[in-house]
DNA sequence: AGCACGCCGACT
DNA sequence: GTCGGCGTGCTC
């Protein structure tokens, strides 16, 4: 006699599944056994309850005495269509995660502590034939009347909208419901809409022509609908790439599939998700950090049953169920907050390539600075380029100058020339933007007198000059008084090293007064619609803006026709494989921003090292070149993308607790390697941050000629380390493609 | 990850 | 004499 034994995933560090027995009511033929797998469950484990799901369903269990009754089933059906469901065991494997744990970072926290799908019907008021027959005798301009009035005026309206109308709606809708003048039906929401409608049929109407790049790209795109397949969309900024993705999405649509839109951490801006709520025939639900969690079970909701058609979000979003999906579009490939960098490190890139090809369908990847994976992914094939080459509005070329800084005096870190850039600029009435890459007043506090410098006490970092007396670190937070002497030497020689963005600000809004200087860094803006807000305070008057990264995108700024750029010098040292290629992402981006509409864009770049290989070739021939002798110095160097890395963090305060598990991590490694003679495990180094928050940071880095060789020495590495004693004592984690080795 | 059990210091 | 420190071990 055999009995049905159910092995579920639960959201532990561990990896395994676990065992459960049926309910004693549950239905045991065959069929009905099998419609548990994907369903969650209640389980008790230990003295507590967890909720997990069913993996599968199999009729003997190795685990004899104690095993235990599940206590609730959940979901009567599969929570994640197939597809999905299919993906995540993929990504489990190729990821070296438990089960468990991926699900979990899958799935909205609601449903992940075993909430029920939400209901997506909301209540909606219309008037009734009453209402509508009474609404003119109504006295003007009441409370009831104009409530009256613009449910007429709009047909019918949910809280959202009336909330809109007039904050106080409640009472003055319960005297209309209860003369029976309004009415109410329960349907679905319209996500998030306001006032609008679905799309104005007079921006759908006015929706601009395709140029002929941009026509030719959306008929690659829709040649390749059903079929699996990787586009890379290039086109510099203003060649119109948004448009083509609308354009594909109304294709996608029109097919009767779903839509997913990824955009990066920075790039959800209200004007975009403005731009795509207007131009589209449907309801746009979106998935991002600042939502909360009935908003992000909602719109998780939507797509599962079908009902959502278009969903645009960040990260995490890749994991949004596609029951009909028929199209995802990355926007900006090549940003790297697509990489998670916590816990389950996975690429969003990589898992849309995966539920791509699981749904058979293609994956539209827009950038003007593809990534050298995405480049190497053409050149070999798996990927297909299609470029925009003309901007959608015509403009001038912008003009590139390097100014070797060498012997120049850089009071606050502007030089001679780029202040009279500026100035220039400035007074034919246009904007400049000044473009550093550190926060704060100076990177570095130091004594003049003995080389004492202001250093991180828990961190091998130094602390940055914030105002004139305080003393960040950037890596901890820890934050201390500047000290009014040298503590070394008790010299009164401490001076601020180079130049922040505050510094950068306070230096141009003394030399250029008559006009607004606009500083935006993490500082200034705190909050996702702060950029937009400074923004707008500017406005189209000269003036200059002041920023790091986060300036590097979006935000259209036609007054906009000189970019300085201060240093990045920093980045040209920097160890890292991948530093040339963020440089070159960097510089291109933020050059962009030069110049949009008819005004001439230049840009001028600040450097100690203009003969650096870097700048010729990206100056001389735009990132093309630059990509294309950066990929064969990758591959003379046996660099990703031509092999395929994986990286062991290991951190701890105590070293020695960190060198007993390094030990027995590296012993596993070499067992689980031996036989993989094209695999190498590399020595044991510290991290190039070798302590940091007053931990000791190390790594081994794993490599191989190819991601699947990769997988092969891995094989059930990461189960593996999981059993280790000593892994309990350090904080690790196995990055599979790490984006950088830090 | 939780949460138990388990054996050694400063408190009512 | 107890409350509580976190080391160790287990969870079907």
């Amino acid at each position: 006699m055999t009995y049905p034994v159910f092995r579920v995933a639960l959201p532990l560090p561990l990896a395994q599944t676990f065992d459960y027995l049926a309910p004693v009511d549950t239905c045991l033929d065959p069929e009905s056994l099998q419609r548990w797998v994907g369903c969650r469950v209640q389980v008790p484990f230990g003295r507590q309850h967890k909720v997990g799901m069913v993996i599968e369903v199999v009729n003997h269990s190795e685990i004899k005495p104690g095993i235990k009754v599940i206590l609730q089933r959940i979901d009567t059906q599969a929570l994640l269509p197939i597809e999905l469901w299919q993906s995540i065991l993929w990504l489990a494997r190729y990821y070296q995660r438990p089960l468990g744990d991926v699900l979990a970072t899958a799935l909205p926290q609601r449903l992940r502590e075993g909430d029920a799908l939400p209901d997506l019907a909301v209540a909606w008021f219309r008037l009734s034939e009453a209402g509508v027959t009474q609404r003119p005798s109504l006295r003007a301009n009441s409370r009831p009347r104009r409530l009256a009035d613009f449910l007429a005026q709009c047909g019918r309206a949910d809280a959202d909208m009336l909330a809109a109308h007039d904050a106080a709606w409640r009472p003055t809708l319960r005297v209309l419901m209860q003369r029976n003048l309004v009415h109410s039906e329960r349907d679905t929401a319209r996500p998030e809409l306001g006032l609008q409608a679905y799309a104005d049929p007079a921006l759908l109407a006015r929706r601009s022509q395709l140029n002929p790049d941009q026509a030719d790209a959306l008929r690659f795109v829709v040649d390749c609908f059903d079929t699996f397949a990787g586009l890379i969309l290039e086109g510099v900024t203003g060649s119109g790439k948004t448009e083509v993705y609308l354009h594909a999405i109304d294709a996608c649509l029109q097919r009767g599939q779903q839509a997913l839109v990824l955009v990066p951490e920075i790039g959800l801006t209200p004007q975009t998700l403005r731009r795509f709520r207007h131009h589209l025939p449907v309801p746009v639900h979106v998935l991002h950090s600042g939502l909360n969690e009935t908003e992000r079970v909602r719109a998780w909701t939507a797509m599962a049953s079908g009902e959502g058609r278009v969903l645009i979000g960040t990260r995490s979003a890749i994991f949004a169920p596609l029951p009909q999906g028929g199209l995802i579009i990355l926007d900006e490939e090549h940003d790297t907050s697509y990489k998670q960098q916590e816990g389950w490190r996975y690429h969003a890139r990589d898992v849309a390539m995966v539920r791509a090809r699981n749904l058979k369908i293609p994956v539209l990847m827009g950038s003007a600075t593809p990534s050298l994976e995405a480049l190497q992914g053409v050149r070999s094939g798996r990927f297909s380029a299609i470029h925009l080459r003309q901007r959608a509005i015509a403009k001038h070329p912008t003009r590139v100058q390097v100014i070797d800084v060498r012997g120049m005096a850089l009071p606050n870190g502007l030089s001679l020339p780029a202040l009279q850039a500026i100035d220039q600029a400035l007074q034919r009435g246009e904007q400049a933007l000044v473009f550093r890459n550190r926060r704060g007043f100076a990177p570095v506090l130091l004594c003049h007198d003995c080389g004492w410098r202001g250093q991180c006490q828990r961190c091998d970092a130094a602390l940055t000059l914030h105002g004139s007396k305080k003393l960040i670190c950037h890596h901890c937070g820890h934050r201390e008084t500047a000290p009014p002497a040298c503590p070394s030497c008790g010299g009164l020689a401490l001076v601020p090293q180079g130049a922040g963005t505050e510094r950068l600000e306070l230096a141009l809004a003394e030399r250029f007064p008559d006009v607004p200087v606009v500083r935006i860094d993490r500082e200034t803006t705190q909050h996702r619609d702060a950029v937009e807000k400074h923004l707008a305070g500017l406005g189209n008057q000269a003036g200059i803006l002041v920023g790091t990264q986060m300036l590097a995108k979006g935000h259209d700024l036609p007054r906009l026709s000189l970019v300085v750029i201060v240093s990045i010098d920093e980045g040209l040292f920097s160890t890292d494989f991948r530093a040339a290629e963020r440089l070159a992402q960097l510089l291109i981006q933020v050059s962009g921003r030069a110049g949009r509409a008819c005004t001439q864009g230049d840009v001028l770049l600040q450097t100690h090292l203009p003969e650096h290989p870097l700048l010729p070739t990206l100056l001389k021939g735009g990132y093309r070149a630059f990509a294309e002798s950066e990929l064969q110095a990758r591959q003379a160097a046996g660099l990703p993308p031509f092999c395929a890395f994986a990286l062991l963090r290991h951190e701890s305060a105590e070293q020695a607790t960190l060198q007993r598990f390094e030990t027995d991590a590296l012993a596993l490694l070499r067992r689980h390697s031996a036989g993989h003679g094209s695999c190498r495990v590399h020595a044991p180094l510290p991290a190039p941050m070798a302590r940091r928050q007053g931990r000791w940071r190390r790594q081994i880095l794993l490599s191989a000629p190819s991601r699947a060789a990769l997988q092969g020495l891995l094989g059930s590495l990461g189960t593996a380390l999981y059993t280790l004693p000593s892994a309990r004592k350090v904080r690790w984690s196995l990055d599979i493609d790490p984006i950088d080795l830090y």
